[in-house]
DNA sequence: CAAACTGTATTAACTTGTTAATACACCGAA
DNA sequence: TTCGGTGTATTAACAAGTTAATACAGTTTG
């Protein structure tokens, strides 16, 4: 567990980001168990309440279950789990989309520029 | 002039946001003069100082010119007005591929989610 | 039982950023 | 000159959201 956290967004937006995109990576098994608040704190440094408000928020969403008072576990629903990686992606489509809609750009200029950011973007991380 | 706000982003940077739009649509022309802060601000119902806060950050980025206390013009710079559209979708497909960067999500998934939102979203906004 | 864990709730402190109030300086026209 | 416009600067008020402090209740284990 670790997490480069950046002081620009919230940090349990930022927890739970990770863990979403720990999901939608498939690395956690169905059930699994996941630190309990304070010890989530401890490893990142942060107050227990903002693991606490990771958690709850990740709750709501299904993604996590708690039982009495036992540590959380990942949601058993493997159809959530698998859902998870598509609608982040249909998430940031939706957003980037509407964000060009008010300018009008073709769908063949948008594919285009995609396809050659996605391209550098590949090579940044490679080299 | 008019503004559909939206409570969620700052009034001045819908402010800017608006007159990019406009800019990257070609509805200016260069040195066209535009309204003055305190104008502005009685067409949109906003305090005068946010007006001056989004011609502030305009002229920062080059996209407006003041001269003495004359009220401010758009650029006579026709290279600044065209490369605003570039980079406003620059900026959005930048933002969107970090977006989804940490899941790994192969480009031609990427192409094809982009068609298949794109074409729901001219149907919404056509019917 | 007592200690050490769990999760949870309530409230306060703090930060950050936006917006508003106000005043100043300048220029041009009546 | 005076008045009504301009742009500008400084400061205060306000709002919203995040984070922290603290306390409570339950369960398991030594």
């Amino acid at each position: 567990m670790n997490i480069k956290f950046n002081n620009r967004d919230p940090l349990y937006v930022q927890v739970i980001q990770h863990f979403k995109e720990q999901i939608a990576k498939g690395y956690f098994e169905p059930g699994q168990v996941i630190p309990s608040r304070r010890e989530l704190a401890n490893q990142l440094k942060i107050n227990p309440n903002t693991a606490q408000r990771a958690y709850k928020e990740m709750e709501e969403l299904g993604l996590i279950f708690t039982e009495g008072n036992m540590p959380s576990c990942i949601t058993k629903d493997k159809a959530v789990l698998k859902s998870v990686r598509e609608e982040m992606i249909t998430e940031s489509v939706e957003l980037f989309l509407n964000s060009i809609k008010s300018i009008n750009v073709p769908l063949s200029e948008v594919l285009e520029v995609v396809k050659k950011k996605y391209d550098a973007n590949s090579r940044e991380t490679e080299e």
